[in-house]
DNA sequence: AGGGACATTATGTTATAACATAACTTGTGA
DNA sequence: TCACAAGTTATGTTATAACATAATGTCCCT
């Protein structure tokens, strides 16, 4: 259930440069921590990262991690917000890996059939070690 | 009113008296909500709250749900606080059904394994809604 | 046994950190 | 002038740090 996603209008300048400091991050950052990387390029009050940031997500530009209060930029292409995705977020340095997996979705769907239940949309965080936390 | 548990200790009197709202409750509550309902019972800040529920989270008979930041008692027997559990969270009453899947489990290790991440824990919560709402 | 010293655990309390949005104002371009 | 983006102020909501006190257990000494 690919919904799709990517609006044509450019981005505001606020909206470029939240996403500029995402992008340029190594990992996930808090709404907070974007404020305080972009206060001497005029943003000034938490509203303005939080309404550039409900655009992206809702773009599919970038994706909340619930689990942890962040934002990390989107890292697959054609990526539509409404497309389930598995993200592995390493508790030792919070590094991110979006992944794919249609499968889940199907399951998912399947699970909450069962239950009668109507997906709209999917959260999956899974929490642990990445590879190179694990052999340092 | 001892409410036992799947291998522990008995419960404090603060760690009852959340269990209890929590299994009085609907659905999830916040941690606040908590705290309002038990004010006239001794309940005065939101410390004892958050302990009670770190207990009780860590034995398995609550579960927190990280996408609406709030609590749920555990509704199936045996629930280890370290299996893979689905939530099911209804967008429009709140209402949560939990689901024991242990293919979603092994799907995630399978699909952590190919990026070289090891799971040690995994969130799922559906926003959806239940067949109740969706009939009305 | 009984009592004191100490450790441990639970609780209470204050304050504040961290995350998020309501509500209003101002600017700007079609 | 209308609509909408952006700015601004204030506030609401969620969570924890830091410190103080109470309750309980346990060990040792006489």
């Amino acid at each position: 259930m690919i919904v799709s996603t990517q609006r044509d209008t450019a981005l505001t300048r606020n909206q470029s440069l939240v996403l500029e400091a995402l992008a340029d991050a190594k990992g996930p950052l808090t709404a907070y921590a974007i404020l305080d990387q972009l206060r001497d390029r005029g943003m000034r009050a938490p509203p303005q990262v939080y309404r550039a940031l409900d655009k992206l997500v809702a773009d599919g530009m970038v994706h909340r991690l619930e689990s942890i209060n962040a934002f990390v930029v989107c890292q697959l292409p054609d990526c539509g917000s409404r497309e389930t995705m598995i993200f592995a977020i390493c508790s030792d340095c919070s590094q991110v890996t979006e992944i794919r997996d249609g499968g889940v979705g199907d399951r998912f769907q399947a699970v909450a059939e069962q239950a009668a239940f109507s997906v709209h949309k999917s959260i999956v965080e899974l929490r642990g070690r990445c590879a190179h936390c694990r052999a340092s």
